[in-house]
DNA sequence: AAAAAAT
């Protein structure tokens, strides 16, 4: 599923480029890595798809740099040959960091090839510096690219390659003017590479109508899973005054590694990330309220492991690509199922095993159950979930009551507790779902770790000196669906793509990380 | 309806 059979060299790819990826590990692509590098060393446009993590960035990454390297009919003058644009300044980072370490052994000329970003929230000067001095590649986000183009800084009348990164995203209505303007700004004689781990159809339709008879390469098969098999996947019916108690206890868990808690909103992300570090835990926030700095700060803690735990919105939810990501948790649950599964998608990645917890409010239970039904999950009522799973419940640590449900957190504060716990949807627990939720999680495999009883850091007390928390309504809950794996091909629009041969499976290689302020 | 993205 992850592999073919080829070497990057194998594939062509120049020396410098091979050099380069082979001192990072990777020296056998991933299959959409493989599946792509014949087309777009060609010049086709084109739609990638592969899963979260399956090397999605030099699967455009690798032909771009070579192509425009190899380009003997228009040699590099330090004017953009291609432009990558993003959705968020920190993916913007990582992948120009990416892009910049495939390239580091390129030259043009005497000087360097050289890969910058341009993204918003950071002074222009550097940015407009670097552009003066020359720039082969130009990895960017919408709003700075436009602005920069406007001011006469960034030349976009050079382009040859264009590639949207995330490109539902790109091409969703709030990014669609600014995408629709810079094209306008781009050469009609250019190639387009369209990538993301989901392409709902309305998109793809769009995109036709901007790409010149694009081929649509997928590294699995359509009916396959966006989701990786080896996700485990949790649906949990929460409480709000109980969300943070649960979190903290599966964020005991035995083997946990880095953790990135899910919210809906700005205040939620900030209000959890507070709450966690009060408990102890090493956590921060990333969400839009915060300035550049503290982003870019709180990712790179992240990074680095000085902290293993980041509460963020949806800006975090897509591309950010960070080794040992054990545990992906919904706060609150997302805005739709693309959502979910790039969320998700920050664990398991390249092969790696991965945990995901959705706990789902009951305000919540209606727009989970499209979600569930959208991915085929099998679990469209977290409420039925409420006394299953005991397996997972062990494993989390979640505390249950008398009769084995999952209840409320202990609270010296039992007036309150005791009170909201007889509230508990006991009733609404029919048993026609339990079935597909009975043991462990939907989808997963069937062996999975014992319990762990690790004891609370620190019991839910009152914090004296904390505000009286201000709750906040949404919730989620439920488990999610196993996946598949292999490869097959994607029949666009008028093209389509061969399907892949054996896919051998290997962990390591591809995708990394980098990013570079 | 939320978040993101230029200032």
């Amino acid at each position: 599923m992850t592999h073919l059979n080829k070497t990057f060299a194998e594939l062509g790819v120049r020396d410098e480029i091979v050099r380069a990826l082979a001192e990072d590990g990777k020296v056998h692509p991933f299959a959409i890595q493989e599946l792509t590098m014949p087309l777009a060393l060609a010049g086709d446009d084109l739609i990638g798809q592969a899963r979260t993590g399956m090397g999605k960035t030099l699967a455009f990454g690798v032909p771009l740099l070579q192509r425009i390297a190899d380009d003997t009919e228009r040699p590099l003058t330090g004017i953009p040959r291609a432009l990558v644009l993003v959705p968020t300044r920190e993916l913007c980072l990582q992948v120009s960091g990416d892009l910049a370490a495939a390239a580091r052994y390129l030259r043009v000329g005497d000087r360097k090839f050289t890969v910058t970003s341009i993204y918003g929230g950071r002074p222009y000067e550097p940015q407009i510096e670097a552009l003066q001095k020359g720039v082969d590649v130009g990895v960017g986000t919408p709003g700075r690219v436009l602005d920069l183009a406007q001011q006469g800084h960034l030349q976009l009348g050079g382009l040859s390659v264009l590639v949207l990164d995330e490109a539902d995203e790109m091409l969703d209505l709030g990014f669609l003017p600014d995408i629709e303007r810079i094209l306008r700004l781009i050469p009609e004689r250019r190639q387009a590479m369209l990538f993301s781990a989901t392409m709902p159809d309305p998109i793809i339709t769009l995109a036709r109508t901007f790409m010149n008879k694009p081929t649509h390469i997928r590294a699995e098969a359509p009916h396959q899973s966006a989701v990786h098999s080896t996700t485990e996947q949790y649906v949990y019916r929460a409480h709000a005054l109980d969300k943070v108690e649960m979190i903290s206890r599966i964020l005991q868990a035995e083997g946990r590694g880095a953790t990135m808690i899910f919210t809906r909103t700005k205040r939620t992300a900030q209000k959890v990330a507070d709450e966690l570090a009060e408990r102890g835990f090493k956590a921060a926030a990333v969400h839009g309220d915060l300035g550049q700095g503290a982003r870019e700060k709180a990712l790179q803690a992240f990074r680095t492991g000085e902290i293993d735990v980041l509460v963020a919105t949806d800006v975090a939810a897509r591309g950010i690509d960070i080794e040992d990501v054990t545990h992906v948790i919904n706060y609150q649950i997302p805005e739709d199922e693309q959502s979910y599964v790039h969320r998700i998608g920050r664990t398991g990645r390249k092969g790696k095993a991965g945990v995901a917890v959705t706990l789902v409010d009951w305000d919540e239970l209606t727009r989970w159950a499209l979600i569930d039904k959208a991915l085929g999950l099998g679990c469209p009522d977290p409420a039925e979930t409420y006394s299953t799973s005991p397996h997972l419940y062990e494993e989390l640590n979640i505390p249950k009551d008398a009769k084995g449900r999952v209840g409320p957190p202990h609270r010296p504060d039992a007036k309150r507790v005791s009170a909201r716990s007889e509230e508990r949807p006991t009733r609404t627990r029919t048993r026609v779902r339990r079935r597909t939720l009975r043991g462990k999680p939907i989808g997963s495999h069937p062996e999975t770790p014992a319990a762990e009883q690790a004891p609370t850091p620190e019991s839910a007390e009152e914090k004296p000196g904390s505000a009286p928390r201000r709750r906040r309504r949404r919730r989620r809950t439920t488990a999610g669906a196993g996946t598949p794996t292999a490869n097959s091909t994607g029949g666009g629009n008028g093209s389509s793509t061969p399907a892949s041969g054996a896919m051998a499976e290997k962990a390591g290689a591809a995708t990394a990380a980098a990013a570079g302020g």
